[in-house]
DNA sequence: TCTGAATTGTGAGCACCGCTCTTGTCATCC
DNA sequence: GGATGACAAGAGCGGTGCTCACAATTCAGA
C-alpha cells in the first residue's frame, strides 16, 4: 500500500469506491447470486483480472459490502437520532450522543427515540433492500463474520438501545428474567449495550429489534403481498406497542 | 405426462424426488447460491441435460424447493399443533384443527398452543436453515412469489393464528386498532386467518409472527454470536411475553 | 536524478456453470 | 406391431471465478 496522497493512492480508492458503487447497482438488480465480476470490469472499461487487484475474490467484494452497509445504516440511525434528540422536549441540543449523565427530564423522549430509529431502519430497508438483505438475510453456510463487521454491526445495535438508557426511571411492566442463564447473557451483553438498563428491559430491547427486522424482513420479502401491503400502518401500530412494552412511553 | 402408475410415472416421480433431496443436500453445504444443476446431476450419475426433464430450469428446480419447504413446515406445525391439543387441559382429541364452534374451556390452552407453534417453528428452522431461509430470507428482485406457495404458506400463517381463536373471551391488554386503513387491511386478512379473531388480537398476532421470524433469523444468521448462543433461553423468554401480549395466559 | 522495487494493467487460459439442440433409444398406447 | 411420445446422451454456446506470466507504470531510496 502506498503512503495515502500519493497519485497512485488516490487512484486506487477511486477505483476501488467505483467498483463497489458499480457492484451495488448490479446488486439492486439481481441479487446477491448474480453478482459478476466480469460484468462490474466490462461496465467499468476494464479486463477482469485487473479487479482482483483490488479484491482478492467474489466474497471479499461481497464483505466490503456488507461492512459498508453495516457502516451507511449505523450512521443512518445515529443521525436520525441527533435530529430526533435536537428536536426533542426542550428542545435541547444532544449533538454529543454519548453525553454524560443527569439531565433527564430535558432529553429528548426515550419513546420518541426508539421509534425514530425503528423508522429509520425501515425508511433505509426499503430504499435499497438488497443491502438490507446481504445484513439480515439469508446467510451462506460456511460463512463467519470477519472482525471487520462486528464493529458497525454493533452500532446498529446501539441506536436501538441508547434510548433505553435513557429512560431509567420508567416504570417497566415487562416480565422479569427468571432462567438465570438469560440473566448472565443479558448482563454480559449489558456491558456493551446499556450498562445501567436492568435484564428485563435489556430482553425487551432485543426481541424489540428482532419484531422490528422481522417486520422489515416479511415486509422486503414480499410476504405481506395482497394483505398488509402498504405496511405503514402496521409497523407504525408494532413500533407503538413495542415502545409502550419497553415502558418508554410517559403513560403510566 | 403418463398416466400415473405406469413404470414409466414412477420412474419419474422417484427421480424427481432424487433430484430434489440431493439439491437440498447441496443447498446445506453451500447456499441457494451454489445450487448447481451439472453437480447434481453428476451426483446422480445421469447427464447434466437429462436434468431438464424434470425441472425446466435452476429457478423452477429452487420454486419446488420452497413450496416444499412450506408445505413440510406448515405439516410440522400441523402435527405439533394436534399434539399439543392431545395433551392439552382436559385431554380432548382435537384430530380436527378446523372443528366448529363450543367447548372452549376443554379445548386446550391457547398459550401453549401458540407457544407450541412458536417452538416448532424454532426447531424446524435449526436442524435445517437453508430450507428457512428458502422461504424467509434473501428475496431474489425479480421474483414473484407463484401461486403454488401462497397456499402452504398460508397453512404456515394460519397454525399461529388458530390458537388465537380458542381465546376469544380471554381480555387483551393490547392497544385498540386506530388507523382505519390498518383496521380494514386487518378485517380483510382476518377473514382467512380468523373471522372471529377482532382486529386488535389479529394484529398482535401478525407482529408475535414477525418477532418469532426475526428471532429465528437474527438466530440462524449469526447475530446472536457471541452474545445470546445458544438463544434458547432468549426464546422461552419472547414466547412467554409474547402469550402474554397476545392474552392467551389465564393470568389476568 | 537515476535505478531498483513495488504496484497496476493485460491477455491467455483453466475449470466450471446454465442451457440448447440434435441424435438415438425405449416404453407406452392405439 | 407400429406410430408416438418420453427419455438419456453428447456436443456445443456463451458465460462465470480465478490464476498466471508478462508488460507498463509509479514510487522511493541512494
Amino acid at each position: 500500500m502506498a503512503a495515502p496522497g500519493t497519485a497512485r493512492a488516490i487512484a486506487r480508492a477511486e477505483l476501488t469506491e467505483q467498483i463497489k458503487n458499480e457492484a451495488l447497482r448490479q446488486l439492486g438488480d439481481a441479487g446477491a447470486g448474480e453478482l459478476s465480476l466480469r460484468a462490474i470490469s466490462r461496465e467499468l472499461g476494464m479486463v477482469s483480472s485487473a479487479l482482483y487487484r483490488y479484491f482478492a475474490s467474489r466474497d471479499d467484494l461481497l464483505t466490503a459490502l456488507i461492512v459498508d452497509a453495516y457502516a451507511d445504516l449505523a450512521h443512518a440511525l445515529e443521525s436520525a437520532d441527533r435530529t430526533a434528540g435536537a428536536g426533542g422536549a426542550a428542545g435541547v441540543r444532544a449533538d454529543t450522543p454519548a453525553a454524560g449523565g443527569g439531565a433527564r427530564p430535558a432529553a429528548a423522549d426515550p419513546a420518541r427515540r426508539w421509534a425514530t430509529a425503528a423508522s429509520t431502519l425501515r425508511s433505509w430497508a426499503l430504499v435499497q433492500p438488497h443491502r438490507f438483505s446481504l445484513i439480515y438475510g439469508t446467510p451462506v453456510p460456511g460463512y463467519r463474520a470477519p472482525q471487520e463487521t462486528t464493529v458497525p454491526a454493533e452500532r446498529v445495535m446501539l441506536a436501538f438501545f441508547r434510548p433505553l438508557e435513557a429512560a431509567e426511571d420508567r416504570p417497566l411492566e415487562a416480565a422479569e428474567v427468571t432462567d438465570p442463564g438469560l440473566d448472565a447473557q443479558l448482563r454480559a451483553a449489558g456491558s456493551l449495550l446499556g450498562p445501567r438498563v436492568p435484564p428485563a428491559r435489556l430482553a425487551a430491547g432485543v426481541t424489540a429489534l428482532a419484531q422490528v427486522i422481522g417486520l422489515v424482513t416479511l415486509e422486503i420479502g414480499g410476504h405481506f403481498h395482497g394483505g398488509f401491503e402498504p405496511a405503514d400502518a402496521l409497523y407504525a401500530h408494532a413500533v407503538e406497542a413495542l415502545t409502550a412494552s419497553l415502558g418508554l412511553t410517559d403513560r403510566p
